[in-house]
DNA sequence: CCGATCGTCAACCGTTTGGTTGAATATGCC
DNA sequence: GGCATATTCAACCAAACGGTTGACGATCGG
């Protein structure tokens, strides 16, 4: 399967997986953190993140004993450009957009 | 599985049924038509059918003998919203969004 | 060095997925 | 009515998925 888009949507069609992006949404996290308010095993978790990162999604980076995880925003636009083209025709998301467009400006995301 | 999401990526995980949506987007197909270009059998595009009509992507009516398919933007919308929310702290997609209005602006699609 | 912690690996298990084939159900046409 | 066309259903199969447990390799702290 040479098509980056088949394992992104994989990925994102599991619900503890889009839960563990959230969470990194708001900030890098250790494994064991990430798994720490899931209801399955370590090791469970260790596999969900492998698929994101397979997805890139994601990416691990190694610092002593601890595997810190970070969202790679890259694999979501390309996933997120693929989608856009089904709504197009459709004016209303143009309108929603606009108005996040307008959010963005007005109420930018503090460093 | 009551989440909304979850069978939407799932639907859009094989490039067989993206395939089959991009084929909807220039117009609605009855499910032989469907069918034709791919090297498998009719009951298995059937199949995929009726996973994308279970995330809403598309909806089937039966006129006659022939299922008429056709594209539902509502289910991608509410994904691509979703997806958004990852993307949005990058400036990239919003360039490449207002690209894509000034296109659609100049160029609109024809009825 | 030792014990605790972090994370993955390997083997296993039940369920889901994506495909096949052949029969069944409508419907349209003559 | 009878035949061809359009689509699904049912049973089956191999492979992938999502989880478990237990063992293992690194790394930190005393």
């Amino acid at each position: 399967m040479t098509d980056a888009l088949s394992p992104v949507f994989a990925a994102l069609a599991d619900p503890t997986r889009r839960a563990i992006l959230s969470m990194l949404l708001e900030d890098d996290m250790a494994v064991t953190d990430v798994a720490e308010p899931f209801q399955m095993s370590l090791a469970a978790i260790s596999k969900h993140l492998q698929v994101l990162a397979d997805a890139h999604l994601i990416t691990r980076e190694k610092r002593g004993r601890v595997i810190w995880c970070k969202l790679e925003p890259d694999a979501f636009r390309a996933a997120s450009v693929w989608m856009q083209g089904f709504g197009q025709f459709e004016p209303v998301d143009l309108d929603a957009f606009e108005r996040f467009l307008e959010t963005e400006l007005t109420d930018p995301p503090e460093d």
